[in-house]
DNA sequence: GGTTTGACCATAA
DNA sequence: CTTATGGCCAAAC
């Protein structure tokens, strides 16, 4: 399923991974960088999802590697990803971070 | 085509 | 536990 977007060259591949995570399972930007090829373009993974604009990706999915959100100063943004990620059947903590995060961090099987 | 930036990560203190 | 620094690389200006 080719199912391209509007994205051109590496954020439109680091949308295609997140579209693969599973309801009830998160990953890290690490991860999805890992899986573009470059552990390195962690950062990029983030930057692509700030300029994402459909709802058709699962952005809410993707933590930092301490299983934290983080942000910049959109603290709307971080309420709404913890809304959707418990909606989802996963639980935080009292520091922020999702309980079980190793448990329930997905991997791309390719 | 050089400079700035950025929803990060790992390490150090 | 937190805060600070360096680095890495693609997209935006």
């Amino acid at each position: 399923m080719e199912t391209r977007i509007i994205t051109t060259g590496f954020n439109g591949r680091v949308y295609d991974v997140v579209r693969r995570v599973p309801e009830g399972s998160v990953t890290t930007y690490g991860d999805i960088a890992t899986i573009l090829g470059s552990p390195r373009v962690a950062r990029h993974v983030g930057f692509a999802l700030a300029a994402l604009r459909e709802d058709d990706v699962p952005w809410h999915r993707v933590i930092n590697s301490r299983g934290r959100i983080s942000f910049k100063g959109d603290t709307v943004r971080g309420a709404l990803q913890r809304a959707r990620l418990e909606a989802e059947g996963i639980t935080f903590a009292a520091s922020g971070r999702v309980e079980d995060f190793a448990s329930i961090r997905w991997r791309d099987e390719a």
